[in-house]
RNA sequence: GCCGCCUUAGCUCAGUCGGUAGAGCAACUCACUCGUAAUGAGUAGGUCGUCAGUUCGAUUCUGACAGGCGGCUCCA
């Protein structure tokens, strides 16, 4: 799938077309040494311009390192920017720092960009040493490489080669390049380099790897601070890294690769999402059912995921002369419910619900925690209804995702709308089928208000859906839930209904899933609150600690109240010192703490502390455990 | 799956140019009984990811495999 930035790198009618034609003349403003007007260079599209003139400039200095070095395409993406090149050793860290060291004295040499259209034949003569834009050329204008988003350098226009001009004017580096650019590379304020890695030419893995160099440039050396920062937050809230610090989960090696454990207090999450979402799946009509874990592979065949996912589903066992399959997706077994008798209009629309744990064969390096494993659970229903039933029950289903996603502190939403790529064979059904669903949801999604993101080619193989893209504290963007039309499966498993009129009907069915999966949807929250759940979802929700031992008894009864109204609390009877209980409890991100020494023993109170360090003395037993309960019925967070 | 890097105590990491290893935290024991983010002392804990190969000898070198990390590709 090509990515929004992705598309429009690198284009300048695109990015014209966004400045209202601001940059069409970008040539000779550059050639005259000017700002690009109207673009200021902290905006999207003047940090795009600074991002690849700095590509540019990492291409020269790689190129006069490493002279064997060929090019492969150099665009500017979210935060940074990279540049491909074939050489015949894979860069190491070493070397990043002599092409910064490099770059740094071309920036300061103030080299100016320069914009030259050429044709295609001498584009070849003065690139021959360059065997991929030489590619890049012969594939100008074509239509499926631009879908494929790889043809960056090159647009159906005409051809322009942009030169690295010396101080004495001399040519000191060009690049086949649609610009825009910096009029010179000491309007380059700040940037470093990243990390290398191999990238397959073109986006293809059945292309060559070249190795791609990642950088990231800003206008400013303290908005790049602020960038190098940001990664650095991130770091702090990786699930993998406060699952082990939380005692959260694990993976065992044991296991297997993308198999985790939940220890009690990742459990205790865990059993709190689930016992929320089937209670809220109950209240929107949903049954609650069950089904096993493996089948007979001929349910798979029949559902259409066989042989396509051959590949990602475990291989079959065979017993007695049956192929069993670890079960992938649940859908399969929900459409044997529906058929397991006749149903009437008057049931539907009839929805099923489960918690689904399914297995997939992920390829082995795109495990990731728990964001992408190899054995999931998830909250998988299905709303069987009829056609005319299904844009209301869509409706319905995003209500009720957002609403679900607004209790777990997520409220920052847009929605991807991911339809078929009618080039490809992958999705089956006919054009009626496909424009009718697409129609549907994308009347639903826009009628919700929020922001529509088109996602084509991203549809499901049986139909379109809906996701809802989250964005976290931090500002990145998850896809949690997914709503998907199916006309399919309802007609591969031969699901019919008894209308008014006595006739057979097929129903449309619509996968919804809230959380996705529980263990990526528990990974993501983790990584949103940065370990620091709010009370209705901590493992251990208050800690009492005790100034010296002998408030610990007092302690105990305050806890067995706690205990008594619900709340996860435990009495820290450790020897250690007070300072350092509190410390533990932090670093547990810990929501209360209730401390007690002579003084609150005497009055019958306590010293009601929250993790972020605000404290109240002489709480009442009861004012502390009603805050409590409060607080963790409310789901707020403290 | 592909490319690169990595794997030493529960965790974070030193170290051995080939002669089988060490710290801090955690755990345990003892002393201290303390008022809002680390009291002190001691004890225990490792077949240096696994299996082969080279070698008198491998945690160290080589290979395969497993697991991890960063990307690419993929994500029903």
């Amino acid at each position: 799938m090509t990515k929004a930035w992705e598309q429009f790198v690198d284009d300048p009618s695109i990015i014209a077309a966004r400045i209202n034609g601001q940059l069409k003349d970008l040539a000779t403003e550059v050639a005259d040494g000017d700002v690009v007007e109207g673009v200021a260079i902290d905006s999207p599209d003047g940090r795009d311009i600074l991002r690849h003139s700095t590509a540019h400039v990492m291409a020269q200095a790689v190129q006069q390192l490493f002279p064997e070095a060929k090019l492969g395409i150099g665009p500017p993406v979210q935060d940074g920017f990279y540049y491909d090149f074939d050489v015949p050793t894979p860069f190491v860290p070493e070397d990043l720092a002599k092409i910064e060291s490099l770059m740094k004295k071309i920036i300061k040499a103030n080299q100016k960009f320069s914009r030259r259209v050429t044709t295609d034949d001498d584009a070849r003569v003065e690139l021959a040493d360059e065997p991929y834009k030489l590619e890049l050329i012969g594939l100008k204008g074509s239509a499926a490489d631009a879908a494929e988003g790889a043809s960056a350098e090159v647009g159906a226009g005409e051809l322009t080669i942009y030169d690295t001009l010396d101080r004495n004017g001399e040519v000191a580096w060009k690049d086949l390049c649609r610009g825009p650019h910096l009029p010179t590379t000491k309007r380059i304020p700040a940037f470093k380099l990243m990390r290398s890695a191999a990238a397959y030419w073109r986006g293809d893995e059945k292309n060559k790897q070249l190795q791609r160099i990642y950088g990231t440039a800003w206008e400013s050396a303290e908005a790049l601070e602020q960038h190098l920062h940001r990664i650095e937050e991130a770091e702090r809230r990786d699930h993998r890294k406060l699952g082990r610090e939380l005692d959260l989960f694990s993976f065992p090696d044991e296991l297997g690769s993308g198999l985790a454990v939940f220890h009690p207090k990742g459990g205790v999450i865990k059993r709190e999402m689930e016992d929320y979402v089937r209670r809220r799946h109950i209240e929107e009509g949903f049954s609650y059912v069950g089904t096993p874990h493996i089948s007979k592979d001929g349910l798979f065949h029949t559902s259409g995921h066989l042989p396509y996912y051959a590949d990602t589903m475990f291989p079959p066992m065979e017993l007695e002369g049956a192929k069993y399959q670890l079960k992938a997706m649940s859908c399969p077994m929900h459409n044997l419910i529906y058929s397991s008798r006749g149903r009437s209009y008057r049931e539907l629309p009839l929805r099923l619900f489960e918690f689904g744990t399914v297995y997939r064969y992920e390829k082995s390096g795109v495990v990731h925690g728990l964001t992408r494993v190899r054995g999931l659970t998830q909250d998988d229903s299905h709303s069987y209804v009829t056609p005319e039933q299904a844009p209301a029950e869509i409706k319905h289903l995003l209500d009720f995702v957002l609403g679900v996603l607004k209790d777990f502190g997520l409220d920052d939403f847009y929605l991807e709308l991911s339809t078929r790529d009618p080039e490809s064979d992958k999705f089956i059904g006919t054009d009626e089928q496909w424009e009718t669903a697409t129609m549907i949801l994308e009347q639903v999604a826009t009628d919700s208000g929020l922001e529509l993101v088109p996602d084509p080619g991203g549809a499901a193989f049986y139909g379109p859906k809906i996701s809802v893209q989250a964005r976290d504290a931090i500002g990145r963007t998850w896809q949690m839930s997914t709503i998907q039309y199916d006309f399919n499966q309802p007609e591969r498993f031969g699901l019919e209904y008894v209308a008014p009129d006595g006739s057979k009907q097929q129903p449309v069915m619509i996968h919804s899933a809230k959380f996705g999966s529980i263990e990526r949807f528990l990974g993501v929250l983790v990584e949103h609150y940065a370990g620091a759940f709010p009370p209705w979802l901590a493992p251990v929700q208050v800690v009492a600690i005790p100034v010296a031992e002998r408030h610990a008894d007092y302690l105990d009864e305050v806890a067995a109240r706690l205990t008594k109204a619900g709340i996860r609390v435990e009495v820290d009877h450790s020897d250690d010192r007070m300072q350092k209980k509190i410390r533990n409890a932090q670093l547990q991100k810990i929501p209360f703490m209730l401390i007690a020494g002579d003084d609150d023993v005497a009055a019958g109170a306590v010293s009601f502390r929250y993790r972020d360090g605000r404290q109240d003395n002489g709480v009442s037993v009861e004012d502390a455990v009603a805050r409590v309960v409060s607080a963790v019925e409310t789901h707020v967070q403290v």
